[in-house]
DNA sequence: AAGCTATATAGCCTGCGGGTTATGAACGGT
DNA sequence: ACCGTTCATAACCCGCAGGCTATATAGCTT
């Protein structure tokens, strides 16, 4: 079974999570969340970026279901939701044969380049 | 440490990474490559779009890092590559901590579900 | 009530993504 | 040698993503 909903709605979930994703002004945001909630302002003082361009990465995100957003007088406090990343992680499952191999061989790389250092 | 790589050539592996897991062609694409390469006439043939734009999709999953190609003749068979999987999961990993959470949280709800079915 | 702060919305521009058709190139089969 | 098959490339179109400025909205503060 899947998280929710159809297998097409599953799929456009999809599409939007990665899309969102695919911006490292988003995942810089998403990686400022990781540590607590933080207001517009705060999220956007990082980047060289106009304030709308900020609203606008949060509002991809937040309709990808990455985000919610509270209120705290003319704050919209942004907070991370783990919901969408559940779902790639759940659709990533079913690779890991793939990537597990990849792991492999990098720990292989590794060893080797230790072996050689001694 | 990362898989290899400065910091932001990373990002910009995840970038190309996420762009191409963003559109369902792909990733359909990768879910056939999951059990064994393919060629593209093979892989063209579940969808309804004309041949180049397989050609494309191959060709973003490619600079992705997420496929391989081979030579059969004229034959370019395709293979899965783990490598920028790996990637996307070790990057998943920094959140594990929230989808963990909606993990969580979607079991009590199943679970809930079960109990009021009894 | 007036004004400052925080955020959203509107309108615009530009580039790129994803589709198409037409054509080219590489290779095998006969 | 020729033809068919497989795939790539070129040239083009359209829509949307992501940036900007200007303006509107909401809520304190005084």
């Amino acid at each position: 079974m899947s998280t929710s909903g159809t297998r097409q709605a599953a799929a456009a979930r999809l599409d939007a999570t990665f899309a969102a994703l695919a911006d490292p002004t988003r995942r810089a945001i998403l990686a400022k969340l990781a540590s607590g909630e933080a207001t517009v302002m705060e999220l956007a003082a990082p980047f060289d970026l106009s304030q709308p361009a900020i609203s606008k990465h949060l509002k991809v995100l937040e309709r990808a279901g990455l985000i919610s957003r509270g209120r705290d007088a003319q704050r919209r406090p942004c907070r991370l939701e783990g919901a969408s990343l559940a779902e790639v992680t759940e659709w990533l499952e079913r690779y890991r044969q793939f990537w597990d191999e990849s792991f492999a061989r990098l720990d292989d790389v590794l060893r080797d380049l230790k072996t050689e250092g001694e």
